[in-house]
DNA sequence: ATCATACTAGACAGACCTGTATAGTATGAA
DNA sequence: TTCATACTATACAGGTCTGTCTAGTATGAT
């Protein structure tokens, strides 16, 4: 009788482990310690640990899509972009804020991975969010100047460990839906 | 005779390979072959890899610090800005381009090894070459919207192989110090 | 009661990693 | 000529990595 199945339990691990430590430092070995899970179990729900990194990147991003569904009922658009940017402050002061975990895996991962695929897909949702807050195509250059802020304030902030830098850039977000 | 000392060489493949395939990716090995370099010179020249990723990391500091050392000559602040994204935007368009190669490190390496110390340097160059740009304190909010451009115009151009994201930042930081 | 499913435990292969050690070579200065 | 310096070449130790394999256990449905 498990608590939770081996494979929500590994999922859960290798969240907490790649985006803390990183994907290429992580081991097998310690995942499934930290899941308290044999190797075997490993290997029946995923097929390599390659698969394991584009899982928990996957997962990340249903976690990401759940927030701007939410967002998304907001209608004034730039309380939406406000409460965005409070989001993302709100985890860059958390214990344990290490960033945007896609972007840090775009670091270590092969660029035809699978892994890569979801980070690509991610960019694209987000452009897609924002694109709906100024209300124009994904590939307006406002659209554009956002993702800029958005991956510039998580990239500086885990860097630099400092979530004002997120707040630095809310405020130039605001700034680009407000002159238009 | 060698043509160009070990050491040289050495530094010269680590930054290829460690900046195009990433660090942890990146064994002495291949280091080594493609410096075409005995091991033992390698050892004889850093003492372990981490100080070779110290050294890669502070010779590409250096070679910012040229840059921003010959902006530093024009007089017009939008000017030096314009032409500080231009160069960023040059970089992101030629082949091989992956990033800020600092932004990437602070991915791969300990938050308490001496390569991070480096990457903190690299920003605290960053904010006063944006400081004297605006002619403010580093702390300046100004001051850290135009990191947050600089991030993520260099991370998102990367993963979105992109090089459009630099000139939208560079419009961005444009507007950050006409409005003051 | 049987039997598929999901799991644990751990040995193992084969590769790759960092770093050390040994032995020999070329150069250039004193 | 002697000798330090810098180098090459390569074997090796000890560790870690991913992934496979064998063997055994618990559960729950039929």
């Amino acid at each position: 009788m498990t608590r939770t199945s081996a494979r929500a339990r590994l999922l859960d691990t290798a969240t907490t482990l790649f985006y803390r430590d990183g994907i290429n430092v992580t081991g097998i070995d310690r995942v499934i310690a930290g899941a308290g899970v044999a190797k075997a179990s490993l290997y029946n729900n995923f097929s390599s640990k390659d698969e394991l990194i584009a899982a928990y990147l996957e997962a990340s991003l249903t976690r990401f899509l759940d927030l701007i569904d939410g967002l998304d009922e907001v209608a004034d658009a730039r309380e939406r972009l406000a409460r965005f940017f409070a989001e993302l402050a709100r985890s860059a002061s958390a214990a344990g804020f290490s960033g945007c975990p896609f972007a840090n895996a775009a670091v270590e991962v092969a660029p035809d991975s699978a892994a890569h695929q979801v980070i690509v897909r991610f960019y694209d949702h987000l452009a897609r969010f924002f694109s709906r807050v100024v209300a124009t195509t994904p590939d307006d250059p406002a659209v554009r100047q956002l993702i800029v802020c958005y991956d510039g304030a998580m990239s500086a902030a885990k860097i630099l460990r400092d979530p004002s830098l997120v707040t630095a850039a809310a405020a130039l977000a605001q700034r680009i839906v407000e002159v238009r």
